[in-house]
DNA sequence: CGCAAGCAAGAGCAGCGCTCTCGATTGTGT
DNA sequence: ACACAATCGAGAGCGCTGCTCTTGCTTGCG
């Protein structure tokens, strides 16, 4: 049926949907600090205090649009894998890169909200792990596509790395060589230095054609971690 | 003299400092947007109109605040590097990257005032330009230092990058080779990442042994600039 | 059909950044 | 040396925030 579960069901999935747009929409606009429970609740004709009905705090608000804002840049990441289709996987670690940043530059606010600074007072519940996770498992497929097909260049790490190079394999890619494992978690992480740098105005005045630096930047990530480029 | 200026000047710098010294106490307690104003005047047992004497508004405060987090981290990056001595240029690029990420564990609310996400509606005025680029300039003596010694390894930029490379070598590092200053620039964006990601949270469950993993990525980091381990 | 659950509305509390006014204190030019 | 100007702390107040509690109306299940 389509009104299965009756009218008011339908009724809390709708207004809760306008409830998180429009605070997207003041995300957007002015960023995380600005969001206002009173001002959203003002924008959609309802008072206050009957908002706490769907959203308990401003925290969960926000933690709603974490969870968003994760599977919204895990799709466009894996959407741009998908689009680059059966090239080489040092082509495809890039294209995923690029569409990193792209969303990044798209959403600047929703960026800043899950790779920024962590909100003050503020701690991430577990249901967010499995949306965070989404980008990191595409460049998991992609190493190991790359390595079973024609093995990778491995880097050995130190021998006081070794054990944790072994339980990190061991927990994230079993099926790959712990060098491996090791270089993609640090050029994972890297990624997200050279997006924030740009976000964040940290480029200003050091770097101009940024599109070219950071496709160059991401080639050589990708060198890093041990993917050739045909 | 040591009164000189007078009582009156003398005072107002104190209070200045002291408002300084209570900020940064809730800053490194509670984080930057939990930081108020009223908060800090009542510590002080003043009235929270009074404070505005010395901080037109909470943005100036915190521009004070970034500044000075700045300094610090410059200045723990510099000890850093001077306490490594005449080593080889790559241990003492690892050096300070080491000291970046101590800085960062040991003042993780002021690391994420001015590397993670700006506060909100805030841009940063021209005055935190040069205490911002200290890490910057000491990464670019390092480099030097290597490439006077006995010259950097070059990886070659792409033609689209070369223009870019050129002029960012000009404003740079006039006397590097571009391929090293764009280098250069990707991994002290990167590290960046590596820490960020220490440091908010998107490790757990995925590293555990930061430090050696922090240790291999700095090490790598200068390997991709093109310093090289004797 | 009746009763419990779900819901919007309104009032209210404590806190915030910021402004303005009012005396008191301090520094300076004549 | 004295008067005038600049500086400062205190207090009241404005409009905003997140959040709570109570009051009725609506919906849906037994």
């Amino acid at each position: 049926m389509s009104t299965a579960k009756g009218v008011r069901a339908r009724a809390r999935i709708e207004v809760t949907a306008a409830i998180k747009d429009e605070a997207r929409r003041q995300l957007a606009a002015d960023g995380a600090s600005k969001l206002s429970l009173r001002a959203v609740a003002r924008e959609l004709g309802m008072v206050s205090s009957a908002l706490y009905r769907y959203f308990p705090s401003r925290d969960d608000l926000l933690t709603a649009l974490i969870i968003d804002a994760y599977d919204s840049l895990g799709e466009a990441a894996e959407a741009a894998h998908a689009e680059a289709g059966d090239v080489a996987p040092a082509r495809r670690w890039v294209a995923v890169c690029e569409a990193v940043r792209g969303w990044a530059l798209a959403h600047p606010h929703e960026y800043a909200l899950i790779y920024g600074s962590p909100v003050p007072g503020y701690t991430a519940p577990e249901t967010t792990i499995p949306p965070a996770a989404r980008v990191g498992v595409l460049f998991i497929g992609i190493v190991r596509d790359a390595y079973q097909r024609r093995g990778v260049a491995r880097t050995p790490v130190p021998a006081e790395l070794e054990p944790e190079a072994r339980r990190m394999a061991a927990d994230l890619a079993p099926d790959l060589p712990p060098e491996a494992v090791v270089a993609l978690v640090a050029a994972w992480s890297q990624l997200y230095g050279l997006v924030g740098f740009e976000l964040f105005g940290q480029f200003n005045r050091v770097v101009e054609d940024r599109a070219a630096f950071f496709r160059h930047a991401a080639a050589r990530l990708a060198d890093g971690v041990g993917l050739v480029f045909p």
